[in-house]
DNA sequence: CAGTGAGCGAGCTTCCGCTTGACTT
């Protein structure tokens, strides 16, 4: 028999379940020792030299693994393939050398890119040796995370009664929301004017169209300052006549996004759902550790907690299955789609988040499910699917229109799109959360029928007076997405960070934005002015 | 003589990242 070591208790139930029984597959539950949380636990004259501690709930964990490896015939280290995974084989073994029950008996590591029978089996055939360099990268990790926070938010006490903490993710998080909040701030609100006309094609079809040009001259957005430029323009169009000077016709394709991760997730669960960081998590855990469906219990997703876009192959294969018998063939693209991860730091340790059956409709399970768990395993079965279905088909037309008035010249556009084919969006579309621009003006409907050389009447001429908004505050959601992008934080901590800043009243979620409080900006001050590089 | 209060000193807080239950409220 031999003995392997997961950190999930879930996956090691399903890695058991492949490997058969000469195997007992345990979990070591995540970290197995840490540094004690007090000073002198990281010695920087010391050659950094570093003191461990195991906690009760561990060292149960650890006699359990002591125990099996006792009397087994070898040890295969099979903890995730990142960083923290490596350095938890690291700890185990030590461990385990410590208390001396391994004797002479093969260790091998091995990783699993995803839980799949295939995986497992194959990864079990190709082990390799612990690596090094990766558990010094944890070591040097740690022991900074430990160095900034245990010896900066001792000065915090000291210096600004109330202040708590500070650390290398949650201080620069923080600053963040307070440097956002200080460009709210000294935002200067800007005057401009849209101007647009209802016309009127020969056929009697009515459309709007943008003013864009005038004396030759490009006008660039917001470049309409005032009310009497304003009033002089719409003049202008007033007495104008209108011929239609091309009409143009463009295919668009638009390719679905790629399937969830932790981050896009919450992202995603908060912009429609309203849901908070947390409590997507804790939604998601429930759906991963398993729902019992008529009897038996089965993880609806795969794990929840992970930076990978990309997809078990048997996933894929099940996944272009399931659209042709749900959407139909037309739904199925030619080849595969494959994703490549945009997020720093990512280290892509497990897939993206999908269901386990692409077969189990959100239909089909929601009698099994709470409310909260059917709109999140629905979002995450959606977006899952359209990742690998058919691209969108778009017609764009754009129809440009000159306006005479005497010797006065002005140019008008009017965009329109018609979705030929559906594609993915049959599926699932993303929704900008709110305070987001849409980047191309996506939101125009369809345009009558229009010819070259068309004359139009003109119905009605628009002039608008709008002001330049600030920047938005951030939400947990962008948040988290802005933490991704600079490689701040894990999927496993992005929602702890977010409680710490609001536990210390640092920040408060006023509804659903994140504002500093004094405290916050209080703290970010100082850090800023004592503690810059 | 007993109760009050000024003044002093000791002890506490804290990081990030990986996993779930075992606890309260």
């Amino acid at each position: 028999m031999n003995v392997v070591v997961v950190e999930s208790p879930a996956k090691a139930k399903t890695i058991n379940k492949y490997l058969g029984s000469g195997y007992k597959v345990l979990a070591s539950f995540g970290h197995v020792r840490d540094l004690p949380a007090k000073d002198g636990s990281v010695l920087p004259d010391q050659d950094f030299e570093m003191s461990w501690e195991v906690d009760s709930a561990s060292a149960k964990r650890m006699k359990d693994i002591a125990d099996a490896v006792k009397s087994s015939d070898g040890l295969f280290l099979a903890t995730d393939p990142d960083r923290e995974g490596e350095a938890i084989s690291w700890h185990v073994l030590d461990l385990l050398k410590k208390k001396r029950v391994l004797g002479d008996k093969p260790v091998k590591r091995v990783v699993f890119n995803a839980i799949t029978k295939k995986a497992v089996l194959d990864a079990m055939a190709n082990p390799r040796d612990i690596d090094v360099p990766l558990v010094d990268a944890y070591l040097a990790r740690r022991a900074l995370d430990y160095l900034v926070g245990f010896n900066l938010s001792p000065v915090l006490w000291r210096k600004l009664p109330g202040a708590r903490s500070a650390g290398r993710v949650q201080s620069v998080a923080l600053r963040l929301v307070c440097d956002r909040e200080s460009e709210i701030e000294r935002f200067v609100s800007e005057e401009y004017w849209n101007i647009s006309a209802l016309l009127k094609t020969p056929r009697g079809d009515e459309f709007e169209a943008r003013l864009v040009s005038a004396d030759g001259k490009r006008l660039q957005n917001r470049a309409i300052k005032t009310g009497d430029d304003a009033n002089r323009l719409k003049a202008l169009l007033e007495g104008a006549t209108y011929v239609v000077d091309s009409v143009e016709a463009k295919p668009v394709k638009r390719n679905p996004s790629p399937p969830f991760t932790t981050s896009t997730l919450q992202q995603a669960a908060s912009s429609r759902m309203g849901f908070g960081a947390s409590r997507t998590m804790q939604v998601a855990q429930k759906l991963y550790e398993g729902i019992d469906i008529g009897g038996e219990t089965v993880g609806l997703i795969t794990y929840m907690r992970t930076d990978g876009v990309q997809m078990a192959p048997e996933a894929i294969d099940a996944a272009r299955k399931a659209i042709g018998e749900q959407f139909g063939d037309r739904y199925v693209p030619e080849k595969a789609r494959f994703y490549s991860t945009k997020a720093k730091n990512a280290q892509e340790a497990h897939e993206a988040i999908r269901p386990t059956d692409f077969n189990r409709t959100p239909d089909q399970v929601k009698r099994y499910l709470d409310a909260d768990q059917l709109r999140l395993y629905e979002l995450i079965w959606k977006r899952g699917i359209a990742s690998q279905m058919a691209s969108a088909e778009i017609e764009r037309t754009t129809v440009e229109i000159l306006a005479s008035n005497g010797g006065e010249k002005a140019g008008l556009r009017a965009v329109g799109s018609v979705i030929r084919f559906d594609g993915f969006i049959a599926a699932y579309t993303d929704q900008k959360e709110d305070g987001e621009q849409s980047d191309d003006g996506d939101d125009e409907g369809r345009l009558p029928p229009i010819n070259e050389r068309d004359n139009l009447a003109k119905q009605k001429i628009n002039a608008s007076q709008h002001f330049t908004e600030p920047p938005p505050r951030y939400s947990e959601a962008s948040l988290i997405k802005k933490m991704e992008e600079l490689g701040i934080g894990r999927p496993s901590t992005y929602a702890a960070t977010l409680k710490t800043l609001s536990d210390r009243e640092y920040i408060v979620i006023d509804k659903r934005k994140l504002v500093p409080h004094s405290r916050g900006r209080l703290v970010t001050a100082f850090l800023e002015s004592f503690f810059t590089a």
